[in-house]
DNA sequence: TCTGTAATTAGAATAATTCTAAATTATAGG
DNA sequence: CCTATAATTTAGAATTATTCTAATTACAGA
């Protein structure tokens, strides 16, 4: 994985979540020859050894973000993704399922200030 | 939407998460002239009129579901996807964040019986 | 019945991602 | 240092889910 670290890095240094496409024009400015393919194959590395996480989000290209511990808020108006940090909710999970679980995924639709800003006139 | 009651029927009297294509392929039973993109319209309305939900899950194509408050167990190596009803965190977000939100999408990973049993020999 | 709007069809187009095969690069052993 | 083997990267084709376009059909109201 000759670019498996520069990508990590960009990643765990950018507070953006970027598609693969974002990462490879990043990318490209180091290393001009680098090509889509090996950003989508770093990425499947990088992630299947749980170094990243992959954000789904409904019928937009995948995105990647650090592995530290948080959850995510997106505006339904905008789209607009950012971090927020609530309390962990494991063992509080587990309680309720009956069984320990690996890990969970939180993302909390609001209306993002902006957009709130722009409805209310 | 001539076909919009039925694939709402569908979707809600099927415990299943079924896919577009699922979707397609049982409504092509009654209706052998449907075409897939007659689906994938009647769904973007309901989704859009918030008549039902849209699960988008890594690597798959999105899947369909009733739009009752439940949240989602996923196996973390079959991939198999359940509903568990776990409390409502809404009061409890809107606290942690400071604002009132619109909603919220929990998905739980974990190991599901029949793989753990696969799992210890 | 006529007319206009909305839904559907057929099939092409798009976009994200994966795959394949060849070339290149890294690595380990002699 | 040289060679063999393995791993990674490249280039570009292929795949797949989904959307789009244009033509057609259904349907409701005048």
């Amino acid at each position: 994985m000759r670019y498996g670290q520069s990508i990590l890095d960009l990643i765990n240094h950018s507070s953006d979540h970027m598609t693969a496409e974002q990462i490879f024009l990043t990318l490209k400015e180091q290393f001009p020859a680098v090509v889509i393919a090996t950003v989508y194959n770093n990425l499947n590395n990088l992630y299947r050894q749980g170094q990243i996480r992959k954000i789904s989000m409904e019928g937009q290209p995948d995105r990647y973000d650090k592995h530290t511990r948080h959850d995510h808020l997106i505006c339904c108006r905008c789209g607009k993704l950012s971090d927020i940090m609530i309390s962990d909710l494991t063992a509080d999970l587990e309680k309720q399922i009956g069984c320990s679980i690996e890990s969970y995924d939180l993302k909390v639709q609001y209306l993002c200030p902006a957009c709130r800003e722009k409805e209310t006139p």
